[in-house]
DNA sequence: CTGTTAGCGCTTTCAG
DNA sequence: CTGAAAGCGCTAACAG
């Protein structure tokens, strides 16, 4: 390896003939430093292509301008919405983003958070696993005292700033929708029962049918466990083959919709005349399938860069701070599978 | 901040009655060292959560034990999956990952691949931005000592180690499997002319037509510009209203084909009987879409593990490593659009 | 097998 | 305004 040594403070001010400190005062233009010294520090440095060694940087001030990232999965659009959020944000600060996956394991988040504190990361974004409950990996974090944004999939038992999205709002708005529409027997395709999103959204879901006073059928209600496109086809099936069919169908997440869109075109049912469909969290290919799949907007980007402002914050203040909540509002995207 | 200050080796050492670098070379299990002792700092260390400084550690080895990984824009499936691929291998070797996306602007690469070196990566993952011709931003690195593997959009100009994907025996392949269904009259959405892959892939399309003695009109070649869905609508259009419309459409991307089914399906033309369309990238949502779109795979998973290990191996050996080639073989995935 | 010593490159007192 | 010196936490000669 070729390996030419990089140019080091010491070198400069040999060079030069001052001292280490004065070039690294004059470097970083500090108070109290001729201008004269200043101009001639710097020109040197960069007609010489001084990069300071960033380890010795962040050792010495026990920093590391990182922030680490964990996401369940970056495949899925909503976390790489807001993967890209939180870098762009973060560059525009100065800071880097390490970037994690847990593929939805309690297991490998407890590993990945660990490492990222190893890492020496000055502060974590994180978006729980679905089997996440007992955080204890992430308290390790605050205890030593580095700041912690939830984004989210967040758990209320863990006192750090939180960015989430209105899913009872977004959901309820979202049912009143096929409501409107015209649709009375409304099936939801839920998530897993434990988790807090999940709980949100078929909460929304049951008080909209109730403030409209329509009928529920228990056997409306299927809760996903992979939360896949195969579980939407599966329960679309269940549902349309029941006794007591429903005439629309909410559902916990586009994927899922995909595949109960997939069941009914089998069928052949009319999407949205026979049956209207809604998804949540508006990925990419709700507007390229057809019927188009209408679909409850998390703003992942949006939510990306706000959870790495707050962090950023957090770090220059130098606070853990406290469990405040930002609670986006969710937009709703009405495309054709219902729209009557 | 509460900031428990951290555990160190000399608090260990003191705490022992033994020297640092007994302490030091106890924890790291150097040969020559008694078991004894060995044990007795390990136990402590572990009873008490000792969690070495990685800064320190990077500083004085000179490795951050960091790879960067730039790709133009994570939203896209495929570099999502190079990104799982490359995270989920880097853990495995104990690296960590930066990622950084560059929208692909040239600009951004450049301003990225220097915070890359600057923040001291020990070696980088990239995948070129459309615009990059002129690689002197990367050369840098490899100056440093530094060593580079290009992912799929790459520089020949670059003498790095490559995992590239047969863009020209996947297209080609792709269309000789359209002339096999019968389709006649093949028509290409094209990429820039001036990137490499796009570039492959139409070759692989005009080699399949000229081989199999079939018509090329030269109106049946369209270059797209944004690579958008909207372009693949638009083309589309042009394509089916000229004086001799094609009887399938070959395009550089899924998300172009996905345009390109929206514009047959508003005009009611039957995919795949009166026109067959084939995607490139295979991406998710080319399973989910009706009709389903048949599709070229890239393997991204495999590319971003293949490079990683490349990389790792390169950092092991310390070297740069040549410019040799990895090329990885498409698949073919034969969905409803293509099959008649 | 273990201790002593030096030093990575930088920032930051403390003096002058 | 500048210099000298200390030290961040760890590893790696070198001695014993």
């Amino acid at each position: 390896m070729s390996e030419k040594r990089r140019l080091t403070l010491k070198d400069i001010a040999r060079e030069l003939g001052i001292s280490v400190s004065t070039a690294s005062r004059a470097l970083n233009s500090y108070p109290g430093i001729s201008d004269e010294t200043i101009k001639l520090v710097k020109d040197f440095a960069e007609k010489h292509n001084y990069v300071p060694n960033t380890m010795a940087v962040n050792f010495r001030k026990n920093k590391t301008m990182t922030l680490g990232l964990v996401v369940p999965e970056i495949i899925h659009y909503f976390f790489s919405s807001v993967v890209s959020g939180a870098i762009q944000t973060a560059k525009k600060h100065g800071y880097n983003v390490f970037v994690s996956q847990t593929d939805e394991l309690l297991q490998n988040e407890i590993i990945t958070c660990r490492a990222m504190l190893s890492s020496s990361v000055d502060g974590l974004l994180i978006s729980l696993s679905n089997e996440t409950n007992d955080c204890e990996h992430i308290q390790e974090i605050l205890d030593e005292g580095k700041p912690v944004v939830q984004i989210d999939k967040v758990s209320d038992n863990l006192p750090t700033p939180k960015v989430i999205v209105d899913d009872y709002q977004g959901s309820f708005n979202g049912v009143q929708h096929l409501i409107d529409q015209g649709y009375k027997k409304i099936a939801h395709l839920a998530g897993w029962k434990e988790v807090k999103n999940s709980f949100e959204r078929k909460r929304g879901y049951l008080e909209a049918l109730k403030k409209n006073k329509l009928e529920l059928d228990p056997s409306w209600v299927f809760h996903c466990k992979d939360i896949s496109e195969e579980e939407g086809f599966t329960f679309a099936q269940r549902l349309m083959e029941s006794s007591n069919p429903p005439d629309a169908i909410f559902c916990i997440t586009d994927l899922v919709a995909m595949g109960v869109l997939k069941y009914l075109k089998s069928k052949k049912y009319k999407v949205p005349d026979q049956i209207g469909v809604l998804g949540f969290s508006n990925w990419q290919m709700a507007g390229l399938v057809t019927p188009s799949l209408s679909s409850v907007d998390q703003h992942g980007f949006q939510m990306g860069i706000k959870a790495t402002e707050i962090l950023i914050n957090l770090l220059k203040s130098n606070t853990l701070g406290g469990d405040e909540t930002v609670e986006l509002k969710t937009g709703l995207v009405i495309r054709e599978s219902s729209m009557l």
